[in-house]
DNA sequence: GATAGTGGATAGCTGTGCTCTCCATAAGCG
DNA sequence: CGCTTATGGAGAGCACAGCTATCCACTATC
């Protein structure tokens, strides 16, 4: 197929497409004359995938492209996407004290210590757990019963995760269902919370139930 | 106080702050002269409140706005600002399959309905929900178990954030707490899964506990 | 052979979140 | 008092991200 017909079973405008390849977040066809290129269905997924990350996960072109060359790499290594690869849709920008990023910074160490979770000393995931936990204290909230009720919530959630990983077939289908989780679980889980804040918030204000 | 000193404790330049009055994100100081104003602690606690919902938060000023509006409202509507005024961090800016978005949001609709939730039939949250399945099912990936998985976790930490907001003490009290719980709650979530996904990778696949 | 489409490159556009400049006036200090 | 610095307010400008538009020589298709 050529760029029109990608275009159309993606939706994405031909210019955009044209920018993503020169972004390197869509392989180059397979040229056949100079100016004529053929592609498939794996640059229709790829496309896809691309979007999504953009659209849902809100993922930076850039951050995008590294991920997916994590996802090209020739010898998949799934642990280490999830644990260093991966963003996770929080970077600090420094607006909080640096102070009290380093004490919360302590106190997710001390977490997951006294967790027992088996996760690398300079996990990114680490910093960015203290700064929000740092922007909690920063705004004047108590977030210390909510962090050990989270912490539960999320050993949970990761075990859901890993089997959906799991379900996968084959190595790169592993590793691309850990970045799609990954990525789209946050926006999925975020939205379900919504969903059952509105639904408690109901039972605890005794809200007239299906309206608005 | 005046500006520089509101600049000093937040750490926000002045051109900044000024941006943020200008924008309605930060009340106007007690004029004392045409042009000299006081400002006091709430407006620090203010200033940290935008900067943090901006930095992790990461919602455009025009929503924080919004937000703060909701907040100053004079009879504070906890359920409501839940259920309507939070956005829910996707805007699907129409990248994915009408058709396949509609879809989502039947099966999404049917969960609330089997799951007995009080959400009302408009919830932006039922179609940000349907959004991100659809985004999932339009990468290839199946979803199903995922989503009651994700439920049923969802269900568990709505009652955690509820009990978060009624910690909080007065009407306005517990809606901040609720805002702030909200949006800061996502992000706390993502980066406390992104460590127990690692955990939990390490079993599974048997990696050097502490390293990388 | 006429028309539309193609890959590739470069320049321009749009929206967001600041940042800079300017001004008349006020505060702080000797 | 006079001098320096800071202030509130307003408008223009800037930087970055993510496209979008234009152009070109060339190709496919009718």
């Amino acid at each position: 197929m050529r760029i029109a017909e990608l275009s159309r079973q993606t939706g994405v405008p031909v210019p955009t497409i044209k920018y993503y390849l020169r972004e390197g977040l869509l392989p180059a066809g397979e040229l056949t004359s100079p100016n004529q290129a053929r592609y498939d269905d794996r640059h229709v997924q790829r496309l896809r995938l691309v979007r999504v990350l953009l659209d849902i996960g809100r993922l930076p072109i850039a951050t995008i492209r590294q991920l997916l060359e994590a996802l090209d790499e020739p010898d998949p290594d799934v642990h280490h996407v999830l644990g260093h690869a991966l963003p996770s849709s929080v970077n600090g920008k420094e607006s909080i004290d640096p102070e009290s990023v380093a004490a919360a910074r302590r106190r997710i160490d001390r977490l997951t210590e006294e967790r027992g979770w088996l996760v690398g000393p300079r996990a990114p995931a680490r910093q960015a757990a203290a700064e929000v936990l740092a922007a909690f204290e920063q705004v004047g909230a108590d977030v210390g019963v909510l962090l050990e009720q989270y912490a539960d919530v999320a050993e949970t959630i990761a075990v859901h995760d890993l089997a959906f990983v799991g379900r996968a077939t084959g190595p790169e289908g592993m590793l691309y269902a850990a970045v799609v989780g990954s990525i789209l679980g946050d926006s999925l889980l975020a939205a379900l919370r919504r969903l059952t804040q509105e639904h408690e918030s109901a039972k605890k204000f005794g809200i007239r139930g299906d309206d608005c």
